[in-house]
DNA sequence: CTAGGGGTTCGAGTGTACTCTAAGTCAAGA
DNA sequence: TCTTGACTTAGAGTACACTCGAACCCCTAG
């Protein structure tokens, strides 16, 4: 597999391919004949994990220790599983957090709703609410109950 | 309140707060008699409520749009609610996201474990695993059963 | 044989969100 | 009075993760 190729699996764009190979991200590829990088099946692999270590916020600078480790050999497995352990603490405590905003959110919209409707009883002239096409369907009357009353922020 | 107190109960730098301030994020501070900012508490709620659209990664154009709303006035609310429904979409979207990530940081550590534990067991005069201490204790064996075959990346 | 579409390298540029420096003003305590 | 420390501004610098440009090489189809 070419780099065009690799780049249209992945996702990635051909500059960052090479980007990652410079850094040291992705081993150095394999080369052809005329010298161009020929991949083989098995860095998808690596960069779908790759990319998972990134949607989890894991900075760079952390991958490329965990892929330094996984040249050196079996014996670093400790390190790595240290690594990634270290790491889904970090996820977790942002998930937790992420949980908690989105609660906020949720209640901050419900006060919004709730002011229009407010407002629309006191004015029903108006149409029935330009900005209520249901978007996305789903949970639009989700108000995670807890103290329903937003802070005027 | 001066702006060095507020940045300890923020935990902003004073820097970011005049940052914020001169891009818009927070409205021009009053001032005392020497033309110094003079914040009153009111301030806080809305700090706390920018850091969560923060950790939930709304960008600060998005965040400014906002900010210039509330600035507006009421009659703002609908196109408010508009922002923050789009944006909580999205925070559901990379929470779903996160927590499929989360499991395959489960699965592979789970593979490291049991690589571990077949070593030990084709050596067992090395000393009960150097780096097993359980670090923040909780939820050490959380394997979420799917498919605990890694692949070898 | 030539145009097009790949490939190569090195190094510079971009966007985001701060973060800090420089040079100065001002108020209160020793 | 002098020092200390907090404040002011404009603007430069930083870290991160790409992203692109320039200048070049090489293979294949028309």
């Amino acid at each position: 597999m070419k780099i065009g190729e690799l780049g249209k699996r992945t996702g990635l764009s051909v500059h960052t391919i090479r980007y990652y190979e410079r850094i040291g991200l992705l081993p150095p590829a394999d080369r052809d004949a005329s010298g161009q990088r020929d991949y083989d099946g098995s860095v998808l692999v690596w960069i779908g994990f790759l990319e998972r270590l990134k949607t989890t916020g894991m900075p760079i600078r952390e991958m490329l220790r965990y892929a330094e480790l996984r040249t050196k050999g079996d014996h670093t497995g400790p390190e790595r599983r240290e690594i990634l352990e270290m790491h889904r603490d970090r996820v977790r405590a942002h998930l937790a957090d992420l949980q908690a905003s989105l609660l906020v959110l949720d209640t901050k919209i419900d006060t919004y709703v709730d002011l229009e409707k407010r407002t629309r009883k006191h004015d029903d002239t108006r149409p029935p609410s330009p900005g209520n096409r249901s978007r996305a369907g789903k949970q639009t009357g989700s108000r995670n109950k807890i103290g329903t009353r937003a802070a005027r922020t």
